[in-house]
DNA sequence: GATGTAGTAAACAGCATTGTTGACTATAGC
DNA sequence: GCTATAGTCAACAATGCTGTTTACTACATC
């Protein structure tokens, strides 16, 4: 009697490669319909392992959920910083341009990833502690401080303001725009625009008089 | 025998506000957990309302999603706008301290309806016909060619970025402050950097001369 | 008072998900 | 060859949601 072809059975010398594609599933899975509806069940199929499998590496739902944030705070900061930190020496300021445009590339290419970090931010209840937000922030940080950047600046908020548009740009983006010449033309738009922005604003000082005096006053 | 006391009956000559009660219901649940968890059930049982008559308005879970996504349109719509009709003549440009301030305050007193719209910009497929968004777009698109803002800016972007990230910073902020003053302090940064951002940029124009160069050459 | 509308209450089948458990298999290391 | 680990497969009860249906109640209007 012919067996039936057995399904190709995973190494279980490497047990850890399981647990990445479960978690890498659960990224998926959380990217497309939040945190809230992230099911073990789905998971486990879209990770083409068994449900059993995936509950003898978390043990309920919820903990696959925090592992799954966990995974995407790692995931992100490596893609984004990992290979910076071998390639940019301590005390060198990474030029503003090159920044913005990094990240928003990084944010076209990892729209799972955007997605999926920026319903963690939203469903988050207590302090964030994420890895990839505070070497942002401290990156714009060092930069306001170098002289390249405004002093005045406040450094969280416009890293808040940056880091959350440029993420979710590619999302409001991708509902758009479908051809990849359109998305190409959209993030160039988006890198422009952001540069601009930062370089000039968008107001003209001298028709807001008030609003200058105002901050000049602020500063001194 | 004594009679159970019965429960209030809602006044059924006025359908639409119970339609209403549920519509509201279920942006709040929206909210909470984003589209792919909205379950007509919760959704009734929050409203205060049985089931079967969730289902006499809506006669599907798909077909409450989608009435709550124009709900939240309008909804959004309406109090960002409505009374403001009524005030600002139709060729008066509203003064941008007050429009960065007005929107701040907004998505700070209406962090539901800042969440719901944001997971609808998140989650939807294909063209977003947003009667807010449009709107937005278009006063920002006036105020451009008013001469008080900068004409060379890609509007929609700009909008794209104030509005976004005006939106979600409350949700940011509302997990990281607990208190009222705190949460107070942190709308007043938001719309302090706002403006500092718009009216100077972020970067020291004199230290990126390649920048500000590209930038006058595509001008021109 | 008759009729239609709006809502309540309760049941039902179908389905998916959650955790759990038990039997079984492949593999690595001792 | 024995044993522990990692994983598969299948069944199970409990729970919740969906959508439908039926009987019933309050109310307004004609």
């Amino acid at each position: 009697m012919a067996t039936p072809p057995k399904p190709p059975r995973r190494n279980n010398a490497d047990p850890e490669s399981t647990r990445r594609e479960i978690l890498q599933a659960a990224l998926e899975v959380l990217a497309k319909d939040g945190p809230e509806s992230l099911s073990v069940a789905e998971v486990a199929r879209r990770a083409g392992v068994n449900r059993g499998t995936a509950y003898q590496h978390f043990p309920t739902r919820e903990d696959l959920a925090h592992a799954t944030a966990e995974w995407v705070s790692e995931r992100i900061y490596d893609e984004f910083y990992g290979d910076l930190e071998t390639l940019s020496s301590v005390n060198e300021v990474y030029p503003a341009d090159l920044a913005v445009e990094r990240l928003s590339d990084f944010a076209m290419n990892n729209p799972e990833l955007s997605r999926a970090w920026l319903f963690d931010v939203m469903s988050t209840q207590g302090t964030v502690t994420d890895k990839f937000w505070k070497k942002y922030v401290q990156e714009l940080g060092a930069f306001a401080k170098s002289g390249y950047g405004r002093e005045d600046m406040d450094v969280e908020v416009l890293a808040f303001i940056t880091l959350s548009s440029s993420l979710l740009w590619p999302i409001w983006v991708g509902a758009h725009a479908k051809s990849a010449k359109a998305r190409d033309k959209m993030q160039k738009r988006f890198v422009d625009e952001m540069l601009r922005l930062v370089l000039f604003g968008s107001l003209v000082p001298e028709k807001h008089p008030d609003l200058v005096k105002r901050f000049r006053d602020d500063g001194e």
